[in-house]
RNA sequence: GCCCCGGUAGUGUAGUGGCCUAUCAUGGAGCCCUGUCGAGGCUCCGACGCGGAUUCAAAUUCCGCCCGGGGCGCCA
């Protein structure tokens, strides 16, 4: 028990004088003693209160306590609220009583505060400390208000959230890049994508579907953009002509969330990222075709699949040309979806797939397209890419009695983050990121 | 899976065979200071990833292992 009840607590944020005696909790985020005269800092996640110390009004020995309490340990502080110009926040706290409700060891694995930096491995190894950083925590709350904003978009459109097994028995492309676990004696799978289940539920008069969830990829990928398990939106709809359809809804959907997110916290974004800026409209499409003409322009060849460098460069030639961050990749080849094998191709082209990405300066954050729904193409298609029919038989069968035309997307949560805020590497955006070499914390 | 690079105090670094009893900053401990907010001044503390080899001598060279960083392929 504390002598100082807590569900008196103020945030930082809320501390005016309008109430003279105020409750703070919060962390000890730095000591300023002065001999005479000591400023405690007390962090909580609204922001810092200034706590003044004053040795003549609270005795020596209780000064000396107060000015020892190590950092980053939990205090709470009843006191005094004064207003005064001299403080960040305009209000200090005059202390009448204060506890450490749990004291931090002393050195911090991690500095909260420290005029050093500290490398993205020792922050992930100590990451409940880097989260304590502000500006650390300030990815969090742009990831919130992104996914916060694409539900109030999709549910306002009509969509209905669903939820599919992450335990799965087969794949959507094969099986090198799944986990695979022991389901009572039987080997089973962790979801790669949720692929499979959103297109049967279009087999279910859902109609229009999404779904936020964990993917698991047991691809051997050590890059800046790639984890074990991220966060996928996935998005179906049936009943479409075409993906001019389905690129509309995402078109909406992404100038949406990004308008809103400009809104509620565009400066905070571009203190970090200062070329942040919403999309203006209807997004640019580049077909394939033009892709490869315009990089073949920039002095890059093209054959095949765009790699890496054509993404980058081809997002450089979007943001020189027509200084757009955000586009659509179109109309891809068939030959380069072969391992896609749910994609349609179109009707009176069948080198084409209406297949599409969405590219986000040069970086591939969506992709998406109409499904094939006619089963005997579909089983065609499966063999194409190598994979068994019969090992997929629960989905197959979905299309055997009125499967309707549909199609759909999937968004990489953590990669629109990262690109909304330029930040180096994908597992900044993650609170506690999965990759090849890390399990813990 | 392939290619390149690195591992030095709690944290970030300097140091490419002897000048290393290892630099600087940050941090920690302590002292001084009644308006700090990257506070300031002074003192002290604290490190060469592990194993082997070469050498009179290894933080420094070589080999193996472990750990990490970057790029590619592939993808979201």
């Amino acid at each position: 028990m504390t002598g100082i009840d807590l569900s008196k607590r103020k945030f930082s944020s809320e501390i005016t004088e309008a109430e003279p005696e105020g409750v703070i909790a919060g962390w000890v985020q730095d000591t300023r003693n002065l001999g005479g005269i000591a400023f405690i800092h007390v962090r909580d996640r609204t922001g810092i209160t200034q706590v003044t110390a004053l040795k003549k009004k609270l005795g020596d020995d209780v000064f000396a306590e107060i000015t020892s309490i190590v950092r980053e340990s939990a205090i709470v502080v009843m006191g005094e609220i004064k207003a005064n110009a001299q403080v960040k926040s305009g209000f200090e706290m005059l202390p009448t009583e204060f506890e450490v409700l749990n004291k931090a060891n002393a050195p911090l694995p991690l500095g909260v505060v420290d005029k050093v930096d500290a490398d993205l491995d020792t922050r992930l190894n100590n990451r409940f400390l880097d989260l304590r950083k502000e500006e650390i925590s300030r990815i969090f709350r742009v990831r919130r208000i992104i996914t916060k904003e694409i539900r109030a978009f999709l549910d306002n459109a009509g969509f209905d959230e669903v939820n599919t097994p992450k335990i799965v028995a087969a794949g959507a492309e094969g099986g090198s890049t799944l986990f695979t676990l022991d389901y009572f004696g039987k080997p089973a799978y962790l979801a790669q994508s949720s692929q499979l289940y959103k297109q049967t539920l279009m087999a279910s008069g859902f109609d229009r579907i999404y779904e936020i969830a964990p993917a698991f990829r047991a691809e051997e990928s050590d890059t800046v953009r790639h984890i074990a398990e991220f966060i996928s939106l996935d998005v179906e709809m049936s009943f479409v002509n075409s993906s001019e359809d389905i690129m509309n809804i995402l078109d909406s959907l992404i100038c949406h969330v990004l308008t809103k997110l400009d809104e509620v916290m565009g400066d905070e974004i571009r203190e970090l990222n200062p070329d942040f800026k919403a999309p203006k409209g209807e997004l640019r499409k580049v077909s394939y075709a033009e892709a490869k003409e315009m990089l073949a322009e920039a002095g890059k060849k093209l054959e095949g699949d765009l790699d890496t460098e054509a993404e980058k460069v081809l997002g450089q030639v979007m943001k020189d040309k027509f200084d757009e961050d955000l586009y659509f990749i179109t109309d891809f080849p068939s030959e380069l979806k072969i391992g896609t094998f749910y994609a349609r191709r179109v009707d009176d082209n069948p080198d084409l797939t209406g297949y599409f990405d969405m590219d986000y300066r040069g970086q591939e954050i969506v992709s998406g397209g109409m499904r094939e729904h006619r089963y005997d193409i579909l089983i065609k298609q499966m063999k194409e890419a190598d994979l068994d029919p019969d090992a997929f038989e629960f989905y197959l069968k979905t299309f055997m009695y009125g499967m309707p035309p549909h199609g759909g997307f999937g968004l990489g949560i953590e990669r629109l983050v990262q690109m909304v805020l330029a930040l180096p590497n994908i597992r900044e955006c993650v609170l506690f990121p999965r990759d090849m070499y890390r399990l813990e914390p």
